[in-house]
DNA sequence: TAGTGGTCTAGACCACGGT
DNA sequence: CCGTGGTCTAGACCACTAG
């Protein structure tokens, strides 16, 4: 299970079982996860690690701790509808639902000399007989650091999943600004709506753990992406 | 300094007392905190719990750990502009400004056989000779939970210092949802804006700690107000 | 009362940054 | 090399929840 002479952190190591095993649904929404002390014996480790682990899935809204009762899985929490575009497939799952993606645009272009793909994609959820449109994001990724990515055929496959098997590299870190924009007649048919609205819309940068520079993004939202925050007041 | 027969975690009480130095200016951009070690010996308590006050305060932004240098005050980070509109002064504080706040309706009403105090306030930073408007804040607050609230004056006195120091009653957690609005004219008159365009609005609950419901809140954002985001990709 | 998570101690060893 | 933060151990006591 967990490799005590690998260099990730055995809180890390323990943290991606537990993610994977609440997202693959082998804890189910509402279900308590082992308690601390039993995944001591399970793991062979301190229940300091435990917490740890525990507390960023807490922190990442996956799960919930809770006093004299134990953690809780939150599938459909509060925060689930957040700015995690990043994991669609994972937000998906959590409205039980298949993530769909449709290529609008794929073309290489150079700029400055260097050559870049511009990646335009529609992201929705379907479920049964209705698919729902959520997001047109447009990526901007240097063929410098993904020579060939062109090749690939993104309407099956995860870009970031893409990046981390195939290029072996890690995105970690989004800056994004948020703003308010209003519809164009071209979003609007994209997106199937009926009339001009104003709407959300996200632009940014991808980092690596070390600061390099692998993607920038645009992402317009659709009335159906419902932005919920929740936060803690600092006194 | 630290009281060890308190109720309030030791953890949260150098939370508190170090968020104050930093804001207050004891320790400015980009200086270093005094290290882990000389905390302890400071502070009389151990590592682990110098560290989660110190984790905390990084979550929030204010502070960044930094492998093998430090611990660095950050004020003006990446993270300054997000939803911390509740700590309107250290935003302000943070911009090396002042802040400003103009109340534009102040009435009583009931509903429901309780009675509500709303509140209109135009809030805005203020440097030199110039004023920037940022937020209009709506707020709707019980009478039952703050009697005699609207005797005040909010134009001087902060609304969650009166909710703290008056009432001894903590906000503790907003539940929001974010949306794109169209401007009206009544906005742009009162933000100051030239011509209508797509704005952003927020809108939700403030709890304290124990869930009781304390204000239901509207903001509306200026363009001025930059939205920025920054996250971690979990994987 | 038994079991859970919340806080805290007093250590240890390591990886990183700069001298 | 030393000082920094990062991880981890093996305990302890407490507060909360529920039967």
């Amino acid at each position: 299970m967990l490799n005590k002479n690998d260099v990730i952190p055995l809180y890390v190591q323990l943290k991606r079982i537990l993610r994977s095993q609440i997202l693959n649904g082998v804890f189910k929404e509402m279900d308590l996860l082992p308690s601390e002390t039993q995944l001591m014996k399970e793991y062979q480790i301190t229940r300091t690690t435990i917490r740890k682990a525990i507390a960023e899935l807490n922190k990442e809204g996956l799960v919930q701790q809770v006093h004299g009762k134990g953690t809780y899985v939150r599938l459909r929490e509060t925060k689930d509808t957040v700015w995690n575009f990043q994991s669609f497939s994972d937000l998906a799952r959590r409205h039980n639902q298949k993530p769909i993606t449709k290529v609008l645009e794929k073309e290489t272009y150079s700029k400055d000399g260097d050559h870049f793909l511009k990646l335009v994609r529609l992201r929705g959820l379907k479920s049964e007989e209705t698919t729902t449109w959520m997001t047109i994001d447009t990526s901007h990724l240097p063929l410098k650091i993904f020579p060939n990515l062109e090749a690939n055929n993104f309407s099956s496959t995860s870009l970031y999943e893409l990046m981390r098997e195939t290029y072996n590299i890690h995105p970690h870190y989004t800056n994004l600004n948020i703003e308010p924009m209003m519809s164009t007649p071209l979003i609007c048919d994209r997106l199937e709506l009926q009339e001009e609205q104003p709407l959300l819309r996200s632009s940014g940068i991808v980092l690596t753990e070390s600061n390099v520079e692998i993607e920038r993004i645009e992402i317009i939202y659709s009335p159906n992406f419902k932005f919920k925050l929740s936060q803690y007041i600092h006194s």
